[in-house]
DNA sequence: CCTTGACCTTCCAGTGACTGGAACCCTTAT
DNA sequence: ATAAGGGTTCCAGTCACTGGAAGGTCAAGG
């Protein structure tokens, strides 16, 4: 199968799989005339990554969850114990992007938003405390 | 003042001023031993420059709001507009992490965590359904 | 006067995870 | 013969810094 196909049917761009070629997170095959190679196991790889990084886990955790996959002795525990970190990171990020939200909003609302100038968005970046 | 000093009391790295400087959005003085000086002009900027970027504003979005903060005919509607659209772009990354959140710990929590390899988390992202 | 240490300067490279584009090769159909 | 639609490599750009090297400046202490 050819890059094209396997982009479709993975739904990772063409582009992406030949950076994963890249960093080493896969190696398909290659015919004679240069062209890439996939079997059904870089298919499967490729969807695994795909998966992964929709989870938000960074290129560096799935080269680790590819290994542990690939391990038929791992232990459980070190798939939790990375899950579980990643999951306490998008929980820090969600606490920071709604402090962001809660003053954003605010302001927003404060905001008459008509032709005058006055504006609290500004006042409070300014530094003046907003109420 | 210096650009240590502005550092400290501005909370932005002098890394940071150096960056900004470059890129235009603060064009500090400079003494005759080419030191950067900064006025109370520079550090109110700078100020306001970390708030809209804790806000999570980007480096384009801050040029555009400083250059409406010095702008005393600006519409506050122009400034409600940008700050609505961040609104809603920060809406809709919380969302995504909520999704990535409530799938993961979900698997968290169905992986036993313990020396097996069995793990409904790999299992998952190597394309098996979870339940 | 010399040195030491803490500043400051510029410039270049790297980060993460791609993405866009140029220049070129291969295959198939018309 | 040629055109379209694949594929290939390699280089540059994204965003907002950040680290580090190599060197200039300044104030204090010996």
């Amino acid at each position: 199968m050819n890059i094209g196909e396997v982009a479709d049917r993975t739904g990772v761009p063409s582009k992406t799989i030949r950076y994963y070629e890249d960093i080493g997170l896969i190696t398909p095959a290659r015919t004679t005339n240069g062209y890439r190679h996939f079997r059904e196991t870089d298919l499967h790889k490729l969807s695994f990554l795909g998966r992964a990084r929709a989870l938000g886990f960074t290129i560096e955790d799935c080269r680790t969850l590819m290994a542990l996959y690939e391990d038929d002795t791992r232990e459980s525990a070190k798939v939790k114990q990375l899950a579980q970190a990643h999951l306490d990171e998008i929980d820090q990020k969600i606490a920071q992007l709604q402090g962001m939200r809660a003053t954003l909003s605010h302001l927003v609302e404060c905001c008459a938003g008509d032709d005058r100038p006055d504006c609290p968005i500004l006042q409070d970046l300014g530094g003046e405390p907003a109420e």
